[in-house]
DNA sequence: AACCAGTCACTTTTT
DNA sequence: GTGACTGGTT
């Protein structure tokens, strides 16, 4: 057999056809389940092969890198070690540091340029917001920060947007874009946003750059192509120089080819476009489009039941996701009493499928709609001792002790890094308060020097008591002494100085918060993750080949220096890789089910898929209902869960829930009627509940499609009567249980309560009006 | 400067 | 229920 038939092999006509397909642009509609990784990699292998492509040539762009991760392993596999380390498979936001460290210098950044993430980008707004005065309730530095980052997504500067501006809104709001950029510029910093937008920029105001990156990149691929936004859109199209361009130069366009679904886009709340893929055609008029159909995933019936419910959405290219597999079992539907028997009803049924060895626990998948939904199930999972894991939630790097650990090295990596050298100005407590570092700030202003250098001269600080300045001299010193020891010592060594030095760690040990004793381990591991970082990271240098194209003498510039990780490299890992993913391996034996949001289900597949909370106001979300635009991307949410199941999907639904302390009846979800009804063996049907004491629940759907608690009125009285308490009394928590009142204080709405759980769980207080109680 | 109690708001979130 | 933020108190 020949090399490009063993390549070919196992592949269909459409697979076939994306794999060998060379020359015009190429947009390959993979639907759910279509094995897209597998055409993009046999692509690879037989760019290589059969073209003569060398690895040098090819980038390859997916969104999470989860994802890259799992091409590069791909085609390690196929090709061999070498040309895996060789290629750039990366994120939009890897290529693009690794460009823009190389020449960042040319626009006045420097090489080891800090990268804010969204929350230190949400800081220096709104240390922005303050400086311009603005009043926080007219003007919220969250929504300014919001629409900073979609006008940046646009690549709409803050010239443009001043000329633009109408109301007295945008133009504060123009304002505020300018002298942020001017902040974090000034903090040697680039948020998200800006390392996509800042390329483009490079790529326009230098050609010589962009040329240089269109010599070497012959072959561009984009995975997840419908979760681009407009700046990625303008980033691929820069770096392959459309054949329509008239400044591409003499280098001929390369060859582009991209893979997606218009119906699995569900990022377009954070800027993505839909139209990208929509449009490529039009974009790119010689492209080429492929349909990939055959799904190989999941069961006949599954397929169908996702198939009608994405039909739903208007104005949509056709297209019929088709299985081999034969119909399989039936989806199963349940109604529960509430959101606790829902979980009930989720466990039992995994506990009945693994006991009778249907599946094993990491077969199988709970998905829900928001994250505030997997408490209930965690309650469960652990009082039935079921191993569960729950993806998602607060990040590691978000954990408090982490980020102010992180600020402490991004400080030591880039002295300029304002907003981090604020946060742990004093971190942990120093004496140096909100009155200091004021005084230090408006120093800083009226010498215009940066408020790190003001910090240097705090003794000249007009108003400021000698108590701080001497607690300020003091952590410049131990700034000072910790900068020294920098540049000899790992990663690693440098977070455990910061540790040591600071006294975070010995204040933490000191506390006897319970929370603080987690604090410490976090730390820990953190130490581990800089440890971990700097092993891998010598690996992959003794593998890594020196780059092909810098003996050619195009355009190389900036300062690479590969050897030992430097602090610098282990910030930019941390930044760009959010959580070394926590999601179990499918093919791990026994395990844990896993517990997610339908967003972080998108690109896996299980066994076993139990789609909870399916109800108007949930899923899809009462902020969605009023807006077709928003009600069709929770429907291609539901598209997407739905066709994570490959035998066994089960659907189901709470008929009370209780959100922020009141119930709230909410009728089922209109996906549920949207999947055909042959489809579904209702377990159980409806509520054994009576219906709720208000009116239009259940059928009033359309008029607006508001859950109940938002049916009108004020909020309060909607709901349940608070029960009347007396000393002594017999109550039921909905989450803690049986309990007997202990005090009861206050009086109406205010009235409190302290109730006794007994020995685990031992007294709390409620206010008797919003708790879940019921008097027995 | 540090602490506490009251107030508000609350989807999703690859980087 | 909870976490983040604020304004007043100690």
């Amino acid at each position: 057999m020949s090399s490009q038939e063993q390549l070919l092999e196992g592949l269909n006509g459409p697979q076939r056809d994306a794999v060998t397909h060379s020359g015009a642009p190429l947009l390959i509609v993979a639907g759910a389940g279509s094995g897209k990784t597998r055409v993009l990699t046999h692509r690879i292998a037989h760019l290589m092969a059969e073209r003569g492509v060398r690895p040098g040539e090819i980038l390859a762009i997916t969104f999470t890198n989860k994802a890259a991760a799992e091409m590069k392993e791909r085609i390690q596999a196929l090709l061999g070690v070498r040309a895996a380390n060789t290629m750039w498979t990366m994120t939009f936001h890897s290529a693009c540091v690794r460009i823009l460290r190389r020449e960042a210098h040319r626009l006045g950044y420097p090489s080891s340029f800090t990268i804010y993430d969204s929350a230190d980008s949400a800081r220096l707004m709104q240390l922005v917001c303050k400086e311009m005065d603005l009043d926080p309730k007219r003007f919220p530095p969250k929504s300014f920060s919001f629409q900073v980052s979609n006008l940046k997504n646009e690549l709409v500067d803050y010239d443009t947007a001043a000329e633009q501006a109408q109301t007295e809104q945008e133009k504060k709001l123009a304002e505020a874009y300018q002298l942020y950029q001017r902040r974090l510029h000034e903090a040697g910093a680039m948020d998200f946003d800006d390392l996509i937008m800042v390329t483009v920029n490079l790529f326009q105001m230098f050609p010589d750059v962009a040329e240089y990156y269109r010599r070497r990149f012959r072959h561009v691929m984009v995975d997840e192509y419908q979760d681009t936004n407009h700046a990625q859109y303008a980033f691929v199209r820069e770096l392959v120089g459309a054949a329509e361009d008239s400044d591409t130069g003499v280098v001929p366009p390369a060859e582009l080819c991209v893979v997606g679904d218009a119906d699995q886009s569900i990022y377009a709340f954070r800027g993505a476009t839909i139209r990208n893929i929509l449009e490529f055609e039009r974009d790119f008029p010689s492209a080429r489009t492929i349909l990939l159909e055959q799904n190989y995933r999941s069961t006949q019936n599954i397929l169908s039941a996702a198939n009608a419910v994405i039909d739903r959405n208007e104005g949509r290219p056709a297209k019929n996701l088709w299985s081999e597999q034969g119909d399989g079992p039936a989806i199963t539907g349940y109604v529960a009493d509430n959101e606790h028997d829902e979980a009930a009803f989720v466990v039992g049924e995994i506990d009945k499928l693994t006991d009778e060895g249907t599946v094993t626990p990491s077969q199988v998948a709970v998905f829900y709609r928001t994250n505030a939904q997997s408490r209930v199930f965690e309650d469960v999972f652990i009082r039935t001792g079921l191993p569960y894991k729950i993806v998602g939630g607060v990040r590691f790097y978000e954990r408090k002790e982490i980020r102010d650990i992180l600020a402490y090295l991004r400080v030591l990596a880039n002295p300029e890094d304002t907003v981090s050298l604020r946060r742990i100005l004093n971190v942990p407590k120093r004496g140096i308060g909100a009155r200091a570092e004021e005084a230090v700030e408006l120093f800083a202003a009226r010498e215009r020097i940066s408020f790190s250098r003001a910090l240097r001269r705090v003794d000249e600080a007009p108003g400021i008591a000698t108590r701080s300045v001497k607690a300020v001299q003091n952590f410049t010193a131990l700034l000072d002494e910790l900068a020294e020891a920098v540049p000899g010592s790992t990663p690693a060594e440098v977070v455990e100085a910061v540790l040591s030095k600071t006294g975070y760690l010995s204040e933490l040990a000191e506390s006897k918060d319970l929370q603080d004793e987690s604090r410490v381990e976090n730390l820990e591991e953190f130490v581990d993750v800089a440890r971990e970082f700097e092993h891998t990271f010598a690996a992959l240098l003794e593998e890594e080949p020196p780059d092909e194209d810098e003996e050619d003498g195009a355009v190389p510039s900036g300062t690479l220096d590969p050897g030992e990780p430097t602090l610098v490299d282990f910030l930019e890992r941390i930044s760009l890789v959010a959580d070394t993913d926590q999601i179990p391996d499918a093919d791990d034996t026994g395990g844990v089910v896993t517990l997610m949001t339908l967003h972080a289900a998108k690109g896996l597949e299980f066994p076993a898929v139990f789609l909870t909370g399916m109800e108007d106001g949930v899923f899809p979300h009462t902020r969605t209902l009023g807006d077709k635009t928003q009600l069709e991307e929770e429907r291609r949410l539901a598209y997407v869960g739905l066709t994570r199941a490959q035998r066994l999907l089960y659907v189901s639904r709470a008929a009370v829930r209780s959100a922020w302390g009141t119930p709230s009846y909410n009728p089922g979800s209109r996906f549920l009627d949207e999947i055909p009804a042959s489809l579904v063996d209702w377990r159980r049907a409806e509520s054994s509940l009576a219906a709720p004491p208000s009116r239009g629940i259940g059928g009033g759907r359309g008029s607006g499609g508001f859950g109940s608690t938002f049916g009108g009125g004020p909020r309060r009285g909607t709901g349940k009567e608070a029960p009347t308490l007396g000393v002594g009394d017999l109550v039921n928590h909905d989450s803690f249980g049986m309990g007997r009142v202990q005090l009861v204080e206050g009086a109406g709405d205010k009235t409190k309560a302290r109730i006794d759980f007994g020995a685990d769980i031992g007294e709390k207080d409620f206010l008797v009006k919003y708790a879940p109680i019921e008097k027995l």
